[in-house]
Parts: C-alpha cells; sequence; structure tokens
DNA sequence: TTGTATGCGTTATCAC
DNA sequence: GTGATAACGCATACAA
C-alpha cells in the first residue's frame, strides 16, 4: 500500500510537503499541492491511520461500551451516539459486554489497548479494579445511562422519577391500587433509581406499598417473566405489572398470555423503557419513553468536551410517561 | 503510559526481552521474565497496539459493516459476528451503512484507513468505485448476507428458496389462494431473491401470479405499510400478505391494525426474517427464520481464512419456515 | 539468553 | 515554501 513516501516521489517533493498538503497545515505552493493531489489520486493512496496516530498520540477514535446489544434501548443509544461521533468525525468502538463485569473489563482493556481517545461507559453492577485504575489513569470517561457511586466521572442519564410519578398517577386515576414492580438488579444505579421512585410514588399517591408486588429481576427477559409468573400466583394477584426495563416486560407479556389472560381486562402491563414495537402490539403498551437520542449525543459532546481537557457536568435528562392502552385507558392520549 | 522502555528500565532488562516476555516469542530466563512481569504489574503498563500494529502491519481488528443497526436481523448478525471474533482474538469495529451507499462507503474508508486486517460487508445496492478498489487492492472481504454480482469475493448467506416454497405450500394448504409479496428492493441481492422464490414457488405450486400482488418496498418499515395499505384497497385484496423482511412485516402489521383488520381472520401475515417479538404478538407471526447465528460465526471464520492467505468458499446456509398462527394456523406445529 | 539497532508511516521541528 | 530528519512505541534481525 502506498505511503507518503511513494506519494513524495511520484509528486517530486518531500515527504513534509506531502504531508502538509494532506492536513493542510501550512501555506503549500498551488503547483506542489496539485502535483501532490494528482499523485494521491494515481496511487489510490490512504493515509495510515495507524501511524498517524502512534505519532498524534490522538485516534481519533472513541470506545463504548454498552450494557447488551441484543437490548433495543442499547440499540437505539449505540445509534445516537455514532451518529454524533461521525458529525464530529470521530470513530467508534463498540464493546458488548453483555451485563457481565468481565466482558466489560474484557473490551475496556482492549480499547485501552487501542488508544480510543476517550470512553463511554454503561457501566455493569461492579466498580472493577480496571475501571478505577482507568478512572485514575485519567482517560476522558463518562458515565452512560448508569453510573457508578464513588467515582469522579460524569454521567449522561435520564431521570425516571417525574415519569414514574406520573405513571402511578395515571393508573390511580383509572382506578388501580394494586400495582407491581419487576426491578432490575439492586447493583445497577438504573436498577436502583426505578425502583426507589416506584416505592416514593406509591406513597406519594397514598398507595400501599406490598412487599409481595416487588419482584426483583435482573433486565433480562428470564426474570420478568418468572417475576410476573409469582405475582400472578399471589392470593391476591396486582391489577397491574410495571416492568422495570422493556427486556422484562417482553418476560411479562409472555408469561400472561401464557396464561391465556387478557391485557388490559385480567392484568394491566407498563414498561420502563420504550420501544418502537410496543406500538404495534394488541393493546399498545403504556410506557416510560426516555430520551435515547439525546442521552446518545449528549454524551459524546460531553466526551468531547472532556477529551479536549475541559471539565464537563453531569447530564440528566427527563424521562417521559406515553399513555397507551395496555392499563385500561380508553382513550390513547396522554 | 509507561513504554517497554519504562518497563525495561524498572525490570533492569532490554526493551526487547520485555517485548519478548509479552509476547512470548522467545526462550526467558525464569528471572527476567519474572522481573518483567512484576515491572509491568507496577507500572500498570498496557500495551499499545497502536504501535504493535504499525510495526506488524497487522491490527486484529476486523470491519463490519451492516446495513442497519436497528433493523434487529443486523443486531443479531452484529453479534454473532462480535462472538465469534472475540474468541478469535480479533476485535470488530462496525460501521452502519443505514441502507446508504454514500455511508456505507465512509465506513470502508474509515476503516480501510484504521487498516483493518479484513472486512465484512453487507453491501448496498451498487458496487461502488471504492469498494471495487478495495477489492481489487486485495484487502480480505468477505460479502455477508447480501452479495455483488462480478465481484470475485466470497459470500456467507443464506438461501430461503426452499423456505419460501414450504410457505407457500403452508398457505396453500390452509386453503389460500391469493397471496401477496411486499419486496425488498430490485437492487439487493436478498431482495432479488426472495421475490424470484416467491414467484417461482407459486408457479411451482400452481397459483396464478398476479402482478398486482408485487408490492415494490425498500426493506424498511414504512414501505412496508403504504404496501399493505395498496394491497388491502384492491377490488380483490389477498388473503394473506407476505412481507419481504422484519421491518415491512411491521409496517403491514400497523397498516392492518390501523383499518381495524384482523389477523388472521381478515388478512392473513407472513414474514421473511424472525425476530423475538414475532412469537410476543398476538397472533404470533409465520416467518422465515434465517440462521443468523451461524451467518456470522461462518463468516468471521471465512474472514480469517482469507486474512490468513487461504482461499474460502462461499458459504450457502438455510433458512427455514416457522409455523405460528398469522395465517390461519389452527394448530403451532410445523 | 540477552542487548543493540533499525524501521514501520506519519507529523513536526528546524534549518534553509 | 520547502526539505531533511527525529521521534512516536513496538517487534525483530543480528550480534554477542
Amino acid at each position: 500500500m502506498a505511503s507518503v513516501k511513494d506519494v513524495a516521489k511520484l509528486a517530486g517533493v518531500s515527504v513534509a510537503t506531502v504531508s502538509r498538503v494532506l492536513n493542510d497545515s501550512a501555506a503549500v505552493s498551488p503547483g506542489a499541492r496539485a502535483r501532490v493531489q494528482a499523485a494521491v489520486d494515481e496511487l489510490g493512496y490512504r493515509p495510515n491511520a495507524v501511524a498517524r496516530s502512534l505519532r498524534t498520540d490522538a485516534t481519533r477514535t472513541i470506545g463504548l461500551v454498552i450494557g447488551d446489544i441484543l437490548n433495543p434501548f442499547f440499540t437505539e443509544l449505540a445509534r445516537a451516539v455514532e451518529d454524533e461521533a461521525r458529525t464530529l468525525g470521530l470513530s467508534v468502538v463498540i464493546g458488548n459486554a453483555d451485563e457481565r463485569p468481565e466482558r466489560q473489563d474484557h473490551y475496556v482493556r482492549t480499547l485501552l489497548e487501542q488508544r480510543v481517545d476517550g470512553l463511554l461507559l454503561c457501566p455493569t453492577a461492579e466498580i472493577t479494579p480496571l475501571v478505577r485504575d482507568t478512572v485514575a489513569a485519567g482517560l476522558p470517561l463518562v458515565f452512560l445511562d448508569r453510573t457508578l457511586p464513588g467515582l469522579e466521572v460524569p454521567a449522561v442519564r435520564a431521570d425516571g422519577a417525574a415519569a414514574v410519578d406520573a405513571l402511578v398517577a395515571h393508573l390511580k386515576r383509572l382506578g388501580h391500587r394494586r400495582i407491581a414492580f419487576v426491578s432490575g438488579p439492586a447493583l445497577l444505579s438504573t436498577g436502583r433509581e426505578r425502583t426507589d421512585a416506584f416505592i416514593s410514588a406509591l406513597a406519594r399517591h397514598g398507595l400501599e406499598v406490598r412487599p409481595e408486588y416487588l419482584e426483583a429481576g435482573d433486565f433480562q427477559a428470564a426474570s420478568g417473566r418468572a417475576g410476573a409468573a409469582r405475582l400472578l400466583e399471589l392470593p391476591e394477584p396486582p391489577e397491574v405489572i410495571f416492568a422495570g426495563d422493556n427486556l422484562m416486560a417482553l418476560g411479562a407479556l409472555d408469561e400472561i398470555r401464557a396464561r391465556g389472560l387478557r391485557i388490559p381486562g385480567d392484568v394491566g402491563l407498563a414498561s420502563y423503557d420504550d420501544v418502537p414495537w410496543f406500538t404495534h402490539l394488541d393493546p399498545p403498551i403504556t410506557a416510560i419513553g426516555q430520551p435515547v437520542q439525546d442521552l446518545g449525543r449528549r454524551a459524546v459532546r460531553a466526551l468531547a468536551e472532556r477529551v479536549a481537557g475541559r471539565p464537563v457536568e453531569p447530564v440528566v435528562l427527563q424521562a417521559r410517561l406515553l399513555v397507551r392502552r395496555s392499563c385500561g385507558e380508553t382513550e390513547g392520549s396522554g
């Protein structure tokens, strides 16, 4: 593959001049510029980003480690990150942690070795030593969606407390009193926050918090199904099941269907997270939607700031309630 | 950040020795090895993959350019590719073409500059000059899912002809005669093949091929919806709508629902591509499933062979019919 | 078994 | 405006 040297020879100039026109980093005579361009075209020269990175100590690449690539929430997030990065001329390397700390670390390590300029991390449960070291080493880092307590790292995330409150108010208005929640892992900030928000909202609206209506899930479909099964077996089953993420809602849906129950006639269903196919179900699922596009874009911009050495503030966006028809609503307006 | 030099100094050996223990490329005395390890740990040394790549002329990274990251088919494919690559110690950089040739080229160019060892490409419609050049330049390349005629590039893909035939037979057995198809773009190999398979199957089973039952879509949900709308407006609408991919099936589903029609009572629906939530709809959607995991894994292995300089044969796997209940089936068995 | 020295392709410094 | 050249961090040929 052709290198600057080849281009220089063909154009009859020095490699320095070639580099100058390639990066238009300094004044170059029109004639030289033209000859270089011609040589570049003729040779089909492509700059070697590896060599450039070695020299400049910058890869123009950021890493993104997401929780689970099969979760549509993260897919959409990845896409948003990607879009924003592209407009900034950045490449993004995606790592799929599959919700496993050791796999997260695998990617963090790889990304570190690839010398990405910065890292967007949706951290799995624990603070791993590697993550701690990475922070300590000063690599520009921004947490996305989830956060880790006790680490000096800015986070870009959505707050769902108000939306959860609105959901509970909505359900109460519809006449529901027995609302159950299938939570995410308490080890994840998002898991904890949603559970806290739910419990607070119940209290605020004067609804009883029944321990048996709190099922612990892990953000995966199977746990949603299992949780729903236990809830539906209860002597006094809930009127509405609120799933802590879209995958668990899917699991709950399965279980409800498998039991031959009808939504919302026999039991209502609501979900934290909105995904495209929720609107295509019959009935469409009432959900709490996060500003995923914004989350992704803001995260990239925050990281770019950090890479540029500027300090950044945490970003908290608001999730919102999307009233549809899975909880006994008669109209679809919110 | 610590380099081999720092490690060498701390361990009291030369950089050559450090390199040797890092890659265990040659015999090193136990004592030296231990001191190097200790130094590596103490400094938190991380090899610089950029420098290593420059020196070895290999990045241990492959590129994957997919059609559309929001399409669950490609998401699952990406995950499979990722999994297999990881077991081979390869990193994968994903580019999302968004079904746009210019965006595909953007990523191919970036990936080329990053000097990936090989490229997995789900090509968009046309052969772009860049793709042609890339082939000519000899970069290890494998087409995935889709192929491009007239290029000497091995492809890993699924053949759905038998499954489509089985679907038509299945529908005929259920008493359907008027079957419509919403096709993908004729410019894509997958689009063409599915349409051809459908037409052949109709003929083979003695069913009439009505031009008005062939709607041209573009693999996106909107076109599926529009196609379904036109089909349902026909004086004699079809009994079953077969969508050429999962997104168009989604669009068709929307349209059917919006018209207040019932599946399968008023009209049946079948889809090429299977996605997880098809089984969660009511009724679950009869579909043609591709061996996505295998597709991804085989593609990575094929590419690895090409990178190693060995020739590889094209791979064709079989898609299969998944009978569910959206076409008037009474039992769910296939 | 170990160390020295070279070069990978690029950018940047410094002379001219 | 331009060119020689050093240096980035690493792997390796060669010498010891």
